[in-house]
DNA sequence: CACTACCCGTAACTTTTGTTACAGACAGCT
DNA sequence: AGCTGTCTGTAACAAAAGTTACGGGTAGTG
């Protein structure tokens, strides 16, 4: 695990390129947006913050990969944002309301960020009202996903959380039957699913194996085939 | 379960009193929003939005209770968010997102709404930047509480969750140890408690005599009296 | 007051989930 | 190739959560 760490202010040029969602700002405004914002590299496996920190800052993803999670005191962890296109935004709820940061993240892979500090975030807030309904859009998005979550949790069964992650994942990236997802190369160790799913690393194991049995997929060294995308939609859904 | 419903166009002395975060803003504009609004009444039990319809509106609570829920198909259901606090806003997430309802909503007493279009919404979001700013902080806010709860359920314990929601009532309340919880008056039952916490209601019972023996409650007949605000602050952080 | 419907406590049982342990497979390195 | 550390599959076990059933209390109703 490398930790290395830079930091400066950023050219308008880069967000034009790397933040969709600012396309529709005028150059004036986008200037002013890029002089508030301060960019950070992170190495593989660097925290960025931790539950209870007082927050203060609004982060945007450059490239790379980010997840937010909450963890137990016995070490378990619970993803609940993973955040890969650029241009995500995220910590827009502690930013926004608590001022403390209800949740962890860290880079899973090397990745880049836009820092804002909160109070140009408000201030941008009212000069700028649509980069605003963009950050409500996001906070929508992300609402949507918690939502689902929290209530896939506490209703379904682990094999029909897994089913659907494994079908969005294949719907996400327009994977249709018969082709695969390449677990290795997604950084997706068991115990990467587990935490996604909300359970433990065996668990997996046993629920995988269980969908083989199903016929929803097949299994060879780090890949997951997809077999049966109708089948895995089907079993996401019931109990 | 009676039902009854009504609507028409409100007045904007009704905002001033009823929703606090537009406070802030100027006659006109407050006219002006007001004009937009619809006021719908509600029955006790009366649903206002199903998981899976369309979604075109955000909806402002004047008086009474709305729960947030996603149900399973076997009848099970998890609450996401109870809004009881005039002003409180909901269906922020589907609104700016997806256009489709990920949860339903429920009228848990009678309950009066102001509804708005969810275009005048977007309008309004560009003209009054600090009504917009309220929303997302009043979606910061369920943010936070819906990553709080996804964690939650996936890292603690039935009885942890019980011993903090019920720490989290009696904080809100400003109950100390020795005081009660009404819960017939609350409209708690077990039920209700369950799906607060994501079980069912026969673990309710057994962990609420759990807590009881632990030393942090005390049961009587439509009450729990807080015994240990303490001691259920520490089980419900611990796992 | 008596009846009824609803709600709660408890128990026995099943299913699901988490824990611990261990052996085989694989990747990366020297 | 051989070594090493990491990841995976399996199994046996323990704990937590869900299911079904039932009796007893209470509030509300006629």
């Amino acid at each position: 695990m490398q930790i290395f760490n830079s930091s400066g202010e950023c050219a308008p040029t880069d967000f034009s390129q790397s933040v969709p969602w600012l396309a529709g700002l005028k150059p004036g405004a986008l200037a002013a947006f890029a002089g508030l914002c301060q960019s950070k590299s992170l190495g593989e496996g660097q925290s960025i913050f931790r539950e209870g920190a007082p927050c203060n800052e609004l982060y945007i993803l450059e490239s790379g990969r980010v997840k937010c999670y909450r963890s137990s005191l016995e070490g378990r962890e619970q993803v609940l944002n993973v955040f890969d296109r650029p241009g995500d935004t995220f910590c827009i709820a502690s930013a926004f309301s608590t001022g403390r940061h209800i949740v962890s993240a860290t880079a899973v892979t090397a990745a880049r960020l836009y820092v804002l500090e909160l109070d140009d975030a408000r201030c941008l807030a009212h000069e700028q009202p649509s980069v605003m309904l963009k950050m409500l859009i996001a906070a929508g998005n992300q609402m949507n996903h918690l939502a689902m979550l929290a209530g896939d949790l506490s209703l379904k069964t682990v094999t029909a959380r897994l089913a659907k992650l494994l079908y969005e994942r294949a719907i996400k990236h327009g994977v249709r039957n018969g082709k695969e997802i390449h677990l290795r190369r997604d950084l997706l160790r068991q115990e990467e699913l587990a935490a996604l799913v909300g359970t433990v690393r065996v668990h997996i194991s046993r629920a995988l194996t269980g969908l083989v049995r199903a016929g929803g997929i097949k299994l060879s060294r780090q890949t997951i085939h997809i077999v049966d995308l109708a089948l895995l939609e089907r079993l996401g859904e019931e109990r």
